[in-house]
DNA sequence: ATTATAGTTGAACAGTTGTTCAATTGTCAA
DNA sequence: TTGACAATTGAACAACTGTTCAACTATAAT
């Protein structure tokens, strides 16, 4: 059994018991919360925005994002371990590319939403 | 002028330039970064889900969450500065309430996505 | 082979975040 | 008015995050 963490008694606890069975369970909402992790830098945005216009190498999103290759290469990782973006090297340069439609409508959506 | 922080020159001059006039301004930037940043939270997430299903009171919610009030209050406070929710006191209590549907379609769009 | 360029990596640092705890406010019931 | 309950608040703490810096790998050009 779980054990209790809350410090009080439930007001409605009806609506608390129909509630609860509707609840995501651990691993989606984790997963959920992740999700939203990574899309919540403004550099992660900058990048996702840029690359889906065009692939581009991270010198190009550097140059664009005004930021030092490091600081774009470590952004890039995050993106990538969250499968946002695929690598691909070709010669001396690695090239980025978005790899999930999805999540540009997510991102043109809450566009939508804080412009209202 | 901007202060050149970028490390090295653009490989592909030409892309780079055409992505530039599509960048989102700062400001624009910031508020979906921060939109994303409330959502990137696994309590928040819950309270949201939640409050999807019935208005409720911060007592039943922490112990539908299993949380002490304060910190569910603490949460609720974050949903609240953000417009994700409203506040209405009856009585001895305080009910919340999604101030916002637009949010929890992006929550299930952002489900599908996790869920692929 | 040597040199220059593109990108990645890990450690370190400051800044931020979420929960806990204790104190406080506000409301209802006796 | 007193006591009990609902909710909020601020300080404190540990955990986490993003950028910088320096060192490193890998590829291409000479």
């Amino acid at each position: 059994m779980e054990i209790k963490k809350s410090d009080c008694e439930a007001i409605n606890i009806d609506i608390v018991n129909k509630v609860k069975p509707n609840m995501p369970d651990m691993k989606v909402l984790y997963e959920l919360s992740d999700f939203f992790k990574v899309m919540g830098d403004s550099t992660r945005i900058q990048l996702l925005w840029a690359l889906e216009e065009s692939e581009m190498c991270v010198g190009d999103l550097s140059v664009l994002l005004n930021m030092t290759k490091s600081a774009v290469s470590h952004q890039l990782k995050v993106l990538r371990t969250a499968k946002l973006v695929r690598a691909q090297k070709k010669g001396k340069n690695v090239y980025y590319a978005l790899s999930d439609r999805h999540v540009y409508t997510i991102l043109k959506m809450a566009l939508e939403h804080v412009c209202e």
